[in-house]
DNA sequence: ACCTGAACACCGTTCAAGT
DNA sequence: ACCTGAACACCGTTCAAGT
C-alpha cells in the first residue's frame, strides 16, 4: 500500500501533510464526515500510519486549528480602533474557507499555541492602545469568539427555507421573526430569509468597539 | 426486558420520559458520552424501542433543547432594556445547569420550536421598546447567542491550570496575557486563572444594550 | 401488528503478529 | 526495529425473523 504499482515511493507522510489533508477534507466535507480513517484512506495509507504523526483525534484537530489560526496575518498601523477592526476583519476573511473552525474550537478545552499567540497580540493591541489591564481583561471577554470573526449567531440560518405554505405558518406563529426576515436588510443578503452575514458581524463588531472606545476615553480603571 | 424480576410492568416509555432522560443524562455525563445505546440502557430499555418515540439521534438532541428552552420563564415588565437584560439573565439560569445547550444548539441547523417562540419574545421586547424594524433585526444578530445567555468564550477556561513551571513559560511567551491572568479581576474569581464568569458576561450585555440604546434614543432606522 | 435480536457499516484505538 | 492486519469496544440505524 505504500509502494503504488509503477513501484516509485510515495511522498512520504509527515505531521505538515497529515493536517494540511485533513484541513482540505474538512473543508470540503466538513468534520462530521473526517475520521482517522477516511483521512488515512485519502492519503492512500492505513490508518494506524496517522497515529506516528498525531497521538490521537484530538491531537489531529488541535492542529488543524492550529494550522488555519496560523495563517492569519499580523496587524497592521493606526489607532487602536481601526487595528483592532482590521485585524478582525482579516481573521475572519482568513477563516472563511474553513467554516468548521469556529465549532472545532469552541469544543476543545484548551487553546492551541497559534490561538494562544493571536489572543496575546490582540491584548497587547489594546494595551498599546491605553486601554487599562482591567479594561483589556473585560474586552477580551467582551469580544469572545468575535476575536477570530466568528458571527456568534444561533444558529446556520443560510439553509434553504421550506416551502411556502409551511413558511406562512411559521410566519403566523412566530410574528415577530416574521417581520424582521421580510425587512429590506434580508432582501439586500440573498434570497428571502438568507442575512447580510458581513454587515450584520462589522455592526455588532462597532457596536463593541465603540463601546469600549468610550470606556477607554472615560478613563475606567 | 419490559417486564422486571417481580413481574410488574415498568412504567411505559413516551417522549417525555425519553427526553427527561436524555437530558438528566447529558446534564451529569455530556452529551459526548451521550449515545442512543447508553440512554436505552439507562431507560433499562433495548435500543430499539427509542425510535418509537424518536425518529433519530438529531431529532432526540433538537427534543432536548426544546424541553430545556421551553423552561425559560416569560419576560418581566418595565423599559425595554431593563426587561431585555432581566430576561437574558433569567435564560442563562436556567440553562446553567445544562451546559451542553449551548453546543448542541450552535450544531443543529434549524432552530426548534421554543426556541423560535423565545427569539420571537425577545424581537418582540424590541419592537415594544421603540427598536424600527430594521435596528430589531441587527439587534438581534447583534446579539446572537448571548440572547440565551451563551458566554460565546473562544475556550473553556474553567479547566485547572498546568503545574507552575509550564505556567511560567507560557507567561513568557504570552506575556500580554500573563499580564491578563495576573489581574486583580481574575482573583477575585477564584484560584489563579479562573474569571468571574457572570460578572464578564454582564459586561458585555450592557455593552450590548447601552450601545443599542444609543442608537434607538439617537432615532436609528 | 408489534417487538426486538442480529446485522450492517461504520468509529477511535490497542496490540500482537509478521517482516 | 518497524509496520500493519486483526481485534476490541464501541456507534446509529436497518431489517428480517419471531411472537
Amino acid at each position: 500500500m505504500n509502494k503504488p504499482a509503477d513501484g516509485t515511493r510515495r511522498t512520504p507522510l509527515s505531521r505538515e501533510r497529515v493536517l494540511r489533508a485533513a484541513v482540505a477534507f474538512a473543508d470540503a466535507e466538513g468534520t462530521d464526515a473526517l475520521s482517522m480513517r477516511r483521512l488515512a484512506q485519502e492519503l492512500g495509507v492505513v490508518p494506524m500510519a496517522l497515529y506516528k504523526h498525531v497521538a490521537n483525534k484530538d491531537e489531529l484537530l488541535d492542529g488543524m486549528v492550529d494550522l488555519v489560526v496560523g495563517e492569519i496575518g499580523p496587524p497592521g498601523e493606526g489607532g487602536w480602533q481601526h487595528v483592532v477592526r482590521e485585524r478582525i476583519l482579516s481573521a475572519r476573511r482568513t477563516l472563511r474557507g474553513h467554516p468548521w473552525v469556529a465549532r472545532v474550537v469552541e469544543s476543545r478545552p484548551a487553546p492551541t499555541p497559534a490561538l494562544l499567540g493571536y489572543l496575546d497580540s490582540m491584548a497587547g493591541l489594546f494595551r498599546a492602545g491605553g486601554f487599562s489591564v482591567d479594561l483589556t481583561h473585560h474586552a477580551m471577554h467582551a469580544m469572545g469568539s468575535r476575536l477570530l470573526g466568528f458571527s456568534q449567531e444561533l444558529f446556520d440560518d443560510t439553509a434553504a427555507p421550506p416551502d411556502p405554505e409551511v413558511l406562512a405558518q411559521l410566519a403566523r406563529a412566530y410574528p415577530h421573526i416574521a417581520e424582521l426576515a421580510g425587512s429590506a436588510e434580508h432582501d439586500a443578503g440573498s434570497a428571502v430569509g438568507g442575512c447580510d452575514d458581513q454587515a450584520e458581524f462589522e455592526f455588532a463588531l462597532d457596536l463593541l468597539l465603540d463601546g469600549l472606545e468610550r470606556l477607554r476615553a472615560g478613563g475606567r480603571r
